[in-house]
DNA sequence: TTCCATGTGCCGATTAACGGTATATAACTA
DNA sequence: TAGTTATATACCGTTAATCGGCACATGGAA
């Protein structure tokens, strides 16, 4: 259980997450909203991201439901995954804003 | 050659390679000043990723020099490693907008 | 004299994402 | 009616990139 910095998908599962509890498929379908389309989830690497984010105490299980006799697994930030969450924010803008001042972009 | 996200090690190379030429050794002291600290590279993880990143037309060899014996490698931005960092640095600046948003960070 | 800085290079292990497939139902479309 | 899309979770083999350590070599500092 490394301190790894995040990878795109699940820093963008954790954003999701940060707008309230939200099942597997939703997430999937939120992430290619809030990345405008450039980040389509595939199954694998979902699940297999939420059962990791999981194991390292970021998420937890909401709630489970049956709609249709479909399972819905919603998923909730721990206090860990916020604060986790924040200082990966921290990270990204650190690191945009050392190459923006180099590249010489507005706003460095 | 897939267009995948960069990791941060490969993408602090890049921003260490806008300010100019530079090689292996350079680059790894300079990246863990640009990073504060928080970003070691580790020999291993340095010249392989320079060495894919050759590969990949985003850096080439400007020059190579003997000092006291001992050999230096010169790296720098080709254009397209340029654009790469630039659109690299738009993605990192739109997650963490999109994360700073739903956290109620400020200047989301 | 031993450690640290400088410098490049190789290699095995680990991790996480990719890409596809499986399974199932319902709704929409050609 | 048949095929595709949307919903929803799960498994699995492959690939990519970093980690972590070791090797080799020299020069200077503690």
């Amino acid at each position: 259980m490394s301190i790894r910095p995040l990878q795109e998908p699940a820093f963008l599962i954790l954003t999701s997450l940060a707008a309230g509890p939200q099942h597997g498929y939703g997430i999937m379908t939120d992430v290619a909203k809030i990345s405008a389309g450039r980040v389509k989830l595939r199954a694998g690497t979902l699940y297999a991201a939420l059962d990791r984010l999981t194991s390292a105490r970021l998420l937890e299980v909401d709630h489970e439901e049956i709609v249709d006799t479909r399972l819905r697994r919603y998923y909730r930030l721990t206090p860990a995954g916020r604060a986790r969450l924040t200082s990966e924010t921290a990270r990204l803008r650190a690191n945009a804003a050392a190459a923006a001042r180099r590249l010489g972009l507005a706003d460095a």
